[in-house]
RNA sequence: GGUGAGAUGCCUGAGUGGCCGAAAGGAACGGUUUGCUAAACCGUCGUACGGGUUAAACUGUACCGAGGGUUCGAAUCCCUCUCUCACCGCCA
């Protein structure tokens, strides 16, 4: 959520900014200020209304104390008036509190300068490129193919067990999950992310305080009986184990990492996205998530970056990062980074990574902020990535190793698979 | 799921209608003194939204789990909800 006084203060780049996410209702900035204009009147009426009860109420006091019971009752019938222009007061600022922050929300974070223009996903920019896409044998075919040959996942019986996007991996498949998300944790600790395992529902105000809700209401699934989300990313429940807390200077970075399930109801998927582990309703996925001092965020954000770099080329995948233009950008975010790695059979990019920084605008809502060397109080930045998303690593895997006689993983898996080949 | 007890500031914990934004102790921070891996003493030590100021100072309001109610006045009384603890039941 933006801030306010932000908004108030920079009117003029809020809407420029807006402009490059292509965000049309631009009128609601206007409203946010006079809705805030009106706040403001309104409290100060408040206030001093409030304040007139409150001393009289403390002269009545006294006043019986010294038995002088008309002075009070005089007093009584005054601060009566008084609250009668109060209690409609209260109504008109809860209402306007919640316009404001009802338009709050619909707001999106504001890119950051280097974003670049554009609106669909071909105008994101390529910031580099590694590995090799390799040269498959002849007989290479896409890997809803190889994970049917070798028994790794059924995608049949996941349907009859739930539904379709619900796989069910088997033998070896579900061993090469247990290994990554094992691999995967490690890489991060290894850097200093401290590991969690969090819930995988949520409530409510958890939801709202990563900027899920309102924006993806109809993207999570709801177990209405309880009023919990399942998570969609283990962002969610991690970055919300620092909401309403304010830190010391001293505790930032906090660098966490997390492994989760992921569900998403992914309404409106359809064709050859969704074929085989392309698109699905639960995946694996491991998180990292950081809460870092404003200025030094984007320099965090690089890091994150490098990090997850490094975890693919340790599995020896071709991938490339691409900075994602303002209309192809989250709601929350001000800067992020997509990483794809080749599926080599389907000659296609597959995402496997999104690392973003929202600067303030997660922690605005969340109200994680810390204490600057000036005893100030003010917000922290947060930032997160994926450090990796599981079924789309494991397609590019399968098909860009397999060879006639198997699937020859990178060396960084041997020891956590315990085998060099599936086959 | 049942019964009972509880929810106060960073922590412990007092407060049962006005003198309470809240005692006391501890932790933390700053300082003095002394000196050695510490003690003593002094001070600071909530958040949000307003007014005010160049910035402060100063000042108003709200907040003692959440929401409502009673009252001139609520941390304190009443109602609802949530959560925690204890015991019972069930159970991986």
């Amino acid at each position: 959520m933006l801030q306010v006084n932000y908004i108030r203060q920079n009117r003029e780049n809020v809407l420029e900014r807006l402009g490059v996410k292509n965000f049309k209702e631009t009128d609601l900035v206007d409203e946010v200020i006079s809705l805030d204009d009106e706040r403001k009147r309104l409290q100060l009426e408040f206030d001093n209304n409030q304040a007139r009860v409150n001393s009289a109420s403390k002269e009545i006091g006294m006043l019986m104390k010294q038995g002088n019971k008309d002075g009070a009752e005089a007093l009584k019938a005054e601060v009566a008036s008084a609250k009668a222009t109060i209690e409609p007061l209260k109504e008109q600022m809860t209402s306007v509190e919640k316009q404001l922050t009802d338009i709050l929300l619909l707001l999106p974070n504001l890119p950051a300068a280097i974003v670049p223009k554009g609106k669909t996903p071909e105008e994101n920019e390529v910031v580099r490129e590694g590995g090799e896409i390799p040269t498959l044998y002849e007989n290479a075919v896409p890997h809803w193919e190889l994970t049917t040959k070798y028994k790794l996942v059924d995608f049949e019986l996941g349907t009859k067990i739930t539904g379709s996007g619900f796989p069910v991996y088997t033998g070896k498949g579900a061993k090469l999950q247990r290994s990554l998300v094992q691999f995967f944790l490690d890489f991060n600790t290894a850097a200093g992310y401290h590991e969690y395992l969090p819930p995988f529902m949520v409530n409510e105000e958890s939801a709202y305080g990563t900027g899920q809700l309102p924006d993806k209401e109809g993207q999570m699934y709801h177990a209405t009986a309880d009023n919990f989300y399942l998570i969609p990313t283990a962002e969610v429940p991690v970055t919300n184990v620092y909401r309403d807390t304010i830190l010391k200077e001293d505790d930032l970075p906090v660098k966490m990492t997390a492994y989760s399930p992921c569900f998403r109801r992914e309404a409106g998927s359809y064709g050859k996205d969704v074929r085989g582990l392309n698109r699905l309703h639960q995946f694996e996925k491991v998180e990292i998530i950081q809460i870092v001092h404003p200025d030094k965020s984007y320099e965090v954000l690089d890091n994150m970056v490098k990090h997850v770099e490094s975890l693919l080329q340790s599995l020896e995948l071709p991938y490339r990062i691409l900075r994602l233009c303002g209309g192809d950008m989250g709601f929350t975010s001000a800067l992020t980074y997509d990483f794809e790695v080749y599926s080599a059979a389907q000659k296609r990019w597959l995402e496997v990574s999104s690392v973003s920084n929202f600067e303030n605008f997660q922690t605005n809502r969340l109200k994680c902020r810390f204490k600057d060397a000036n005893g100030k109080t003010q917000l922290t930045h947060s930032l997160n990535g994926s450090s990796l998303a599981l079924p789309r690593i494991v397609a590019s895997l399968l098909e860009n190793n397999q060879q006639e006689d198997g699937i020859h993983l990178p060396a960084s898996l041997h020891n956590y698979f315990g085998s060099s080949i599936i086959n």
